[in-house]
DNA sequence: GCCCTCGGAGAACGATCGTTCTCCGCGTTG
DNA sequence: CAACGCGGAGAACGATCGTTCTCCGAGGGC
C-alpha cells in the first residue's frame, strides 16, 4: 500500500483530469477510483465527500496556476513585461489540446450556486490572481484602476478562448493589455487631463 | 388546455429560471413540469430530450440578451456611446440579485465538453455579440483588432462579477474600454506610429 | 345518452449516483 | 503457528435521474 500523502495526490491529481474534461457533475466516484487506482473505502477516508474532494481539486489547480504564472513571468525583467508575459501564458495555455476554459469558472457556474464551499475556493483564487496583477501594477506605478482592468482582459480571454476554440483570444487581450499599459504610462509623464 | 405554442414558451421560461439558478444537471424534469404546470407528458411531446429542451432555452436567452441589448444601446446617438451603452447594460445586469454570471458561459462549463449541440448554440450566441461589436467598431471607423478587445472586456466583466459577487467589473470594464476607444481615436486622428 | 378519444397526474422503470457494507486475503504479533 | 486487524474489490443500498406507461376523468360526434 501506499502513504496517504500520494494517495490524496493521485487521487486529487486523477479527479482535477476527470472533473476538468467532464464536468464535475458527469464524472462518478467509480470514475476517480479507476482512474487513481485508490479503492473507494481508501477514497472516502481521505475526503469525507465528494465535495470535499472537489475543494480539495480546486485547491491543487490553484497551486498548479500559481506555480504556472510564476515561471511564466518570472523571466521578465520589467514590471511591464511581467505583466504582458500573463498573456504568452495563456496563449500557450489555450493551445493546448485539452484546453477547456478556467476550471475555476466552470466549476462556480456548475456549482457555485448550490455548494458555497466551491464559491469560495474559486472567490479565493480570482482574488489571489487580482492581487497579483494588483502588486505588478504597483511595481509599474501606474493606477490602482489599472489592475482590475488587466485582471478582466484575463478572465475575458479565457472564455472566449474555451468557446471559441481558438487561442485568438490572447493575442486580442495583450493587444489590449499594451494599450492600457501605454495609456497608464502616458498619463503618469504628462501627468495631466487631455 | 393551452396551445401548444404557449405551452413551450412556458415550459422554456421555467426551465429557464431553474437551469440559470441552479444549474443543468441539478435541476431534473420533475422541477420543470411544476414550475412549468405543464405535464411531463405533454413536455416530452413538445421536446425530444432534456438535452432538446437545454438548446431551446439557450436559444430562449439569446433572444432576450439581444432585445435587452438593442433596447440598452439605441438610445445613444453615436458609435462610441453605443459602445459605452454595453457597459453600463452590464452594469445594471450585476446589480440584480438573482444575477449568477452568464448562462451560455455557465452552461458551456458544464456540458459544452459533452453535448456538441449546447458547444454549437454557446458559440453562435458569442459569435454573434462578437459581430455586434464588430458593427459598432466598423460605425466608429475604428480598426478591426479593437471589436474583439472590447468583447473580452464584456465577457470578462461578466465571469468576473459573477464570482466576486460584486458590480465592479462594469465600472472597470467601462473605464478600459473608453481608454481602448481613445487610444484608437487618437491614432485615427494623428495617424502614425507613437 | 353513449362511446371514444385525448390530455393530466403521477406511478413505474431502468440506469446511475454518492456512500456504505460485506467478504476475503494478507501481513503482523505474541 | 494461530489469531487478528486492516485494506482492497466490488456488491449493496437508498435516492434520484430521464423517460415512458397506466389509469382516469372530461368533452365532442352520432
Amino acid at each position: 500500500m501506499i502513504d496517504d500523502t500520494s494517495a490524496r495526490e493521485q487521487v486529487v491529481r486523477a479527479a482535477d483530469e476527470l472533473f476538468y474534461a467532464r464536468g464535475v457533475q458527469a464524472v462518478g466516484m467509480d470514475a476517480v477510483r479507476t482512474a487513481a487506482g485508490v479503492s473507494l473505502k481508501r477514497i472516502y477516508a481521505l475526503f469525507a465527500s465528494k465535495d470535499d474532494l472537489i475543494v480539495a481539486v480546486l485547491r491543487h489547480r490553484t497551486q498548479v496556476w500559481d506555480a504556472g504564472l510564476a515561471s511564466a513571468t518570472e523571466r521578465a525583467t520589467t514590471a511591464r513585461e511581467r505583466i504582458l508575459a500573463i498573456f504568452d501564458f495563456l496563449d500557450s495555455w489555450f493551445r493546448q489540446p485539452d484546453f477547456r476554459g478556467c476550471a475555476f469558472i466552470n466549476t462556480n457556474g456548475e456549482l457555485g450556486g448550490s455548494s458555497e464551499a466551491v464559491a469560495d475556493a474559486v472567490r479565493e483564487q480570482k482574488a489571489a490572481f487580482q492581487a497579483y496583477v494588483a502588486r505588478l501594477v504597483e511595481e509599474l506605478g501606474g493606477p490602482p484602476g489599472l489592475a482590475p482592468q488587466l485582471a478582466i482582459l484575463a478572465e475575458g480571454a479565457q472564455t472566449t478562448a474555451a468557446i471559441a476554440g481558438t487561442p485568438d483570444a490572447a493575442e486580442h487581450a495583450r493587444a489590449a493589455a499594451e494599450t492600457l499599459l501605454d495609456a497608464a504610462a502616458r498619463l503618469q509623464t504628462v501627468g495631466g487631463s487631455h
